[in-house]
DNA sequence: TAGATTGTTAATCGATTAACAATC
DNA sequence: TAGATTGTTAATCGATTAACAATC
């Protein structure tokens, strides 16, 4: 096999395949087809079989996919056949919903540690972890051995939640917080963005509502 | 001015323009050139200027962009100069989490209602607004004139609240929960995934730290 | 004017789609 | 065998990058 890189929005899918196989297996649903998976994930079927192309042959010519295998091979390429472990930072409301997300578990997520560095939060129960102290956070995951970690504290206070993270081994982050976050290479950051995304959905849902309006400036904005 | 459709990485780097540009207005700066921009946003200059040149022209060769012109212009391109108001359906957790979201304001969006379907929480106080009926939708809608909504609700409910959304006149949903929601091709949809985005991270930590291990199926999975 | 920086065009790169030979 | 569906190749499409003439 040539070393092919493997595009991001090809694993994104895989994510999404995944998720509908499992739901199929819960349904006692066996073989799949790639026209199936089109109607089930709304991803066509020849992008599909690219997708899954990366990694190998995992079909039946003239038959299709066995569900519980597929499942198997996709949670093995994303490496959550195994439980990951992840560490939050930040014990606030959007921490509170990450730690009660139901779904992780069925992905074999866990968060193993919640930190804060509000000392009137830290010693405090929070689901099922009680708050750190981040300064405790090299400490505490030299214990837990994390890769992964999450950030969901004020977009001042990221980038140094982000040094620290790095410093304590973390190479997978995932930013909440409204800001850029500098990291070394070797260190992968996704971010998530509801202004982001609303401001998409902003421009859709106006257009062909606009009225051009000119600001007075050097020139119009011309929408 | 062509009719050319503008790329949705470009609408998602807008909002991020944004954000810089506020960042730099607080602090007085008044004028930036695409290289500086490329510093704070990590994005590059020549896809700054591109980005911009699909809605005009904002900058003086030679000069830079003017920071408050720029803000000005961004936020009426994605419609943002004037308050949006949202509804939001499911009063959980993550409901919780956006209400409480400190930077909605900065973009001018508003969460103007919240509904949920457990008549527990019905009537009961929720940030600064009190929890409606789901079954009120259409009604509660019919005076906001909303036409953005957010469904934190279990993957179970989404289908179901969606048609309800649309049937309410809302044409832009951004998705929380993990699945395909089926709606008419004038409604757009974005979705936030949390597992997608983990297990993107997954694949990445772990690269190079794979173990090739025959499943025993018809044909390994060949990563 | 000289220096800086824009807006745009052309070249590159990468991802998606379509088509089909190979295979069950 | 005939029918179905895969995996892969080639064609298409779209987005990013680089380069530069126009402009302040």
């Amino acid at each position: 096999m040539t070393e092919t890189r493997v595009p991001i929005p090809t694993l994104e899918r895989l994510a999404t395949y995944l998720r509908v196989l499992l739901d199929l297996n819960e349904g006692g649903v066996e073989t799949i087809s790639s026209q199936e998976m089109e109607h089930y994930s709304g991803i066509s079927a020849a992008q599909f079989r690219k997708d899954l192309s990366y990694f190998g042959e995992f079909g039946k010519p003239g038959v299709g996919y066995s569900v519980p295998q597929l499942i198997e091979c996709i949670e093995r390429i994303l490496h959550i056949d195994q439980e990951q472990p992840i560490l939050l930072v930040g014990a606030g409301n959007l921490g509170a919903a990450l730690v009660g997300y139901p779904n992780f578990r069925a992905h074999r997520f866990r968060i193993a540690a919640v930190f804060d560095n509000n000392f009137v939060k830290i010693g405090r129960p929070f689901g099922e972890l009680v708050i750190e102290d981040i300064a405790r956070l090299k400490e505490v995951n030299a214990q837990i051995g994390a890769k992964l970690a999450i950030i969901a504290v004020p977009a001042s206070a990221a980038q140094t939640v982000a040094d620290m993270l790095v410093e304590a081994g973390i190479t997978g982050i995932l930013n909440f917080a409204p800001t850029v976050l500098k990291v070394p290479p070797h260190v992968f950051v996704r971010n998530v963005s509801f202004l982001q995304e609303l401001a998409v959905l902003s421009y859709h849902v106006a257009e062909g509502t606009e009225i051009a309006q000119p600001t007075g400036g050097h020139r119009d904005c011309a929408i």
